[in-house]
DNA sequence: ACCGCCATAAATCAC
DNA sequence: ACGTGATTTATGGCG
């Protein structure tokens, strides 16, 4: 049993933090404007990372999620995020 | 029941547009929820034992053979895809724990000038 | 034909 | 309780 509790001690999701609002403005500028095709490139995210001051697969982390949660709204609070790219898609 | 409405309202523009990567995909093996009529993809989570033992088997060897893939299948109550990805997918966590966390700049070396400027940290 | 790597999906975990 | 970042099962493409 105590295996268990221990277990999870280790796990690094334990110190999960929100990332820093401008980071996750950064992120969802990009996602917006970049709504028919949200898939950055490995430099794309190689840069987003740099901008947002977080690791690369904590990029890709955030685009799966985004991606996922996304997709089971379409058309809730979705369109108030519109705020970020406007009519803009860049794609 | 007259939702009168046509929602003609300033923010029209918005929601409907639908891009084929917001279509659903990998919706096999379906669970039936009744509650609300979803159908969900069934992700089997495996048991402490199961991952427990993939783990030590993880440790003597990070790749498997076609023989010992059958026998752990067997002795885990597993399919042997569920092993061969299981082991996929554990090599890709072990590279992504052991390379380097940080400056991951892929720079091989021979730097072409000596214009770097103090990496500071 | 088969298997590994990789990016990703989708569900779920855990703070 | 929920939001969100991270992890765990699972797919498909390509080499």
């Amino acid at each position: 049993a105590v295996m268990i509790l221990r277990s999870r001690f280790l796990d690094a999701r334990r110190k999960r933090r929100n990332f820093s609002k401008t980071a996750t403005e950064v992120l969802n500028e990009y996602f917006y404007s970049h709504l028919s095709n949200p898939y950055p490139s490995e430099e794309a995210k190689d840069e987003l990372a740099r901008k947002c001051g977080i690791s690369v697969s904590q990029v890709s982390n955030w685009f799966g999620n985004k991606r996922i949660r996304y997709k089971k709204n379409i058309g809730k609070a979705q369109e108030e995020a519109n705020l970020y790219a406007g009519i803009y898609t860049i794609n | 029941q007259q939702p009168t409405q046509q929602q003609t309202e300033k923010s029209n523009q918005s929601a409907p547009v639908i891009y084929p990567w917001m279509r659903k995909a990998h919706i096999n093996n379906p669970v039936t929820n009744f509650t609300n009529g979803e159908t969900k993809r069934a992700r089997t989570a495996y048991t402490r034992h199961q991952v427990l033992e993939l783990e030590k088997e993880f440790h003597f060897s990070k790749y498997l053979t076609r023989r010992r893939r059958i026998e752990i299948a067997h002795s885990l109550c597993l399919t042997e895809r569920q092993i061969k990805i299981w082991f996929q997918n554990r090599r890709m966590k072990w590279k992504k724990d052991h390379k380097l966390p940080n400056t991951k700049s892929k720079l091989p070396d021979t730097l072409p000038n000596t214009t770097m400027s103090t990496p500071t940290s």
